[in-house]
Formats: C-alpha cells, structure tokens, sequence
DNA sequence: AAATAGAGTTAGGCATACCTAATTTATGGG
DNA sequence: CCCATAAATTAGGTATGCCTAACTCTATTT
C-alpha cells in the first residue's frame, strides 16, 4: 500500500501536521511560553515560511492559536499532540526494550515509528509492554484519554551542595544521552551534589566517581530529593 | 524531524519507489512472469496512469526493464526491492513476537514498519531477533548482502492422497491468515491429505479435526512431505 | 474484417510541503 | 528617535505522487 497524504486512522492530520503539533507541544512545556516560529523552524529543521505555512493550516483547523506573539496549541490541538507524543514514548520503550545499549539513538528512532502507529497498534503495545509510565529518558507517557500523569521533580540546579537525590529524568538529545550513558547516569540512578560551582554547573558523585556537569546539561537533569518519601518507581516529568 | 521525501540512509529511493520496487518484486515472484501495469495498480490501490509515471521513473533511474509487454526488475532494481522485504519480514518477525495473537494484522503493520527502518536498525533488529530466516508466515527472509535462501517446498494442492506434510509458508494476506489461525495452520504445522476433491480442492486432517480448503487457499499453502529428510527449522519459500 | 472491450498511455490538474528571495515588522542600541 | 539587525511574512517556485478524462493501442468476438 502506499504513502498516503492522509491517514485513515486519525481526524484529518497528515504526518507532517503531527509533526509540528508535537513540536509546539514540546517547545510549550519547556518555557511555559507561546512558540515563536523561529523556535519551530530550527527544531523541526525546516525555515521560518513553511513553519508559516503549516501555522495557518493548523489554525484553520482549529488547532492551534496562531499570532504574530507566537503559537499555542487549542484544547483540539493539545489533545492530537499528546497522542503523538504517546506513540512516541512508546516507540522508545519498545525500542530501548530491545536494543538496550542504544539509548542514545532510541529518541531518534522513535521520531520516524511514531508515525506508523494507529492507536490500535499503539494502545497493544502500551499493553505489551506492561503499561509504562514513562519513556526510557523519564518523560511521562500520556493516557490513551490523553492525561499527562504530572510529577514533582526539580532541575539538579537546584539541588542544595551535599544533597542526595535520585535521577528522575535526563534529556532525549542523543549527545547528552551519549555522555550521562557513558557516566551511568540514568533515571533511577542516586547522585549527590559535591559541590556547586559559578555558573550553574556542578559536581556530583554517581556510584564510584565524581563528576563536573556544565549547567548546560545539568539544567536538564531532573531529580527527586531522597528526603522525599520514595515511592516504588516514580512517574517523573522533565 | 520531517518527512523528508527522500531518505538519506538509501541510494535516493522516495518511500514510493520503494513500495513499487516491492510490490513488482512479490508480483513477479508468483508467476516469474513480466509484471502488467494493471497487475500493480490493482495491488498498490492506485490508478493505473500513476504506475506508469513511476514506472517511467524506475526505468529513467534504472530500477526496472519497462516496455509495453511488462515491468521487470533489474539487477539493482532487484537489490533495493530485496532490502525492502527483508525489512518487511523482519518487521513482522518482531510484530508477531510481541503480538503473539494478531498474525492476521501483522503484514499490514509490516508495510508501514518497512519504511521507518534504516539499514543500520534493520542489521541491529535481525540480531536482537537471533537472525530468523523466515517471516511468521513462512517466507524466507533476504540477507543482508541481497541472498533469498531458496527451498524446496510445494503447494498443498500437489500432494498425493494420504500424504502427510509439513506446512512451510502461508499467504500473508489477512482474511486467509485469520482462516488458517483458526483451524491451527501454521508454519511448522502437521498435515495430512485425507481427499482430494474435483477442482483442486482438499479436505485435509490437521490436529483433530478435518476440514475443507479450496483450491484458492490451498494453492497459496506451501508443504513439504514428510519424506523429505526433516532438517530443523526448515527455510521455507512461497 | 469491423466492432468493441479493456489495457496502456498522454495530457492536464491538484494537494502537500518544502524552498529562496524579497518585503514588512519588531526590537534594541546609539 | 532613528537605524541596524533579527524575526516574521508574502510571493512565487519546485518536487512528489496522486487523480480524471481522453486517446491509442491490442486482442477478441462476431
């Protein structure tokens, strides 16, 4: 069969039209803030008048705020956005599931599978793989009824010096997760704040070693303080 | 990322090209004969002025031997078909072991897995699947240096009476497959032709119980005889 | 051999989604 | 306040890959 424009299983959205609801919503959840087309343009690879274009179909379906202030998903939009970014943290799974040492390419990976899942697909997967929380870097996977299951957990930043914590969520870009794989740090891993230096980074000790982290990465690594009471493994949000 | 109408990871074959390079490979297989346009209209669901277009096209980029009589693949043409079925397959090796139970979808998921493995990813999941040699129905799947372990294998309709068989390979198409998985045949399953009935039709023994099968799906049911030497896991064709 | 059906082809269009170049609109520094 | 730069937009163009309608073969039937 062939690459139709249209998919059958979803109201109208092509791929590309997907592709863009997810990357609003992704970009939201970062700032809080309405998505400025520069933003888009470079994390979807694509320049500024295409963004511009996309922006206006998207907003005469009613699925998407669209001004010059920027771009924020309706409540329509929202909820097609989450089902994206559903199949997408379920293609992770599966994909980190199988191919345990790759985790640097999984994000990846999963950017092309999360196309060829019908929600069929997508809600026996969720099933078979014993209905994950979350996505291998920590995100939380959304329902099927489209609810983000929200969980407290703070930038490593903002760990006090000497403060003990457990990795909650790190960030899906495939260098960072390149260089916390190679330090063992993962979601579930305990670390502790050695020492915080100028400028946001930090040190901290995993397991045998201590490391520098620049604030860079370390803003992205979410954490649960261990004074917390744990519960068995946590829904993180990053 | 985007969808990008061509994918770097291959020699500059768009998701359609693909489709039609497999799609007269598979037509080709059935009968060795040139393949007719309206042959892959009718299995591609497209009109037939769009074959022709592609066709011309493969032909401009050497795919395929095209004249009036027929389409044919050519040595290269035949290359990049063979890595788009090994895909396939291996897709459907991997959606079969998850999804135990749901044979009969299996190859419609496969077609739209196919085109979201890149050639590195397809290697690393033949691995992670032990390296099968067949598909869940039977097919034999490429190498990845372009080779179809061929085998010796027959149609059921060709058995004699009382002849008991192996079954090797059945059709992927989804009503068939949902017919089979419910009277229990399989590849690997034991049958035994207790009649042969006029027109090709047959009424076979599998298990407990006999059942009919006409012509149409017994000729798409491969076998081997028992006679045979039974090697382990034979490598069945269709 | 003419008539006709059906397969193949040509011509002309359309939708998607990308691009470049040129223009307009903000925005921050002098 | 004005200008330079960055951001957003408009205009116009390209490639894919599908379509319908109309035409041309080919082959079969009468």
């Amino acid at each position: 069969m062939i690459h139709h424009p249209m998919r059958l299983d979803n109201p109208g959205l092509t791929p590309s039209e997907e592709e863009y609801l997810e990357a609003i919503f992704r970009c939201w959840q970062k700032t809080g803030e309405r998505v400025k087309v520069s933003e888009l343009s470079k994390c979807l690879h694509v320049k500024a008048p295409s963004v511009v274009q996309m922006l206006r179909k998207l907003k005469r379906k009613n699925l998407v705020d669209y001004e010059r202030s920027g771009v924020e998903l309706t409540k329509k939009g929202e909820e097609q956005a989450l089902r994206v970014v559903r199949r997408h943290e379920l293609a992770e799974r599966l994909l980190s599931d199988i191919f345990g040492h790759e985790l640097p390419k999984v994000h990846e990976w999963a950017c092309k599978f999360e196309h060829v899942l019908d929600d069929e697909l997508t809600d026996k997967l969720d099933e078979a793989l014993g209905k994950p929380t979350t996505c291998p870097h920590g995100s939380p996977i959304p329902t099927s009824e489209g609810r983000v299951p929200k969980v407290r957990a703070d930038e490593l930043t903002e760990m006090p010096k000497n403060g003990d914590c457990v990795v909650v969520a790190i960030p899906e870009e495939k260098g960072s997760v390149e260089r916390l794989l190679s330090l063992n740090i993962l979601p579930g891993t305990k670390i502790k704040v050695i020492e915080k230096l100028p400028r946001g980074a930090l040190i901290v000790r995993c397991g045998d070693c201590q490391v520098a982290l620049s604030r860079g990465i370390a803003s992205k690594i979410f954490v649960r303080g261990r004074h917390r009471l744990r519960r068995r493994r946590g829904r993180p949000q990053r």
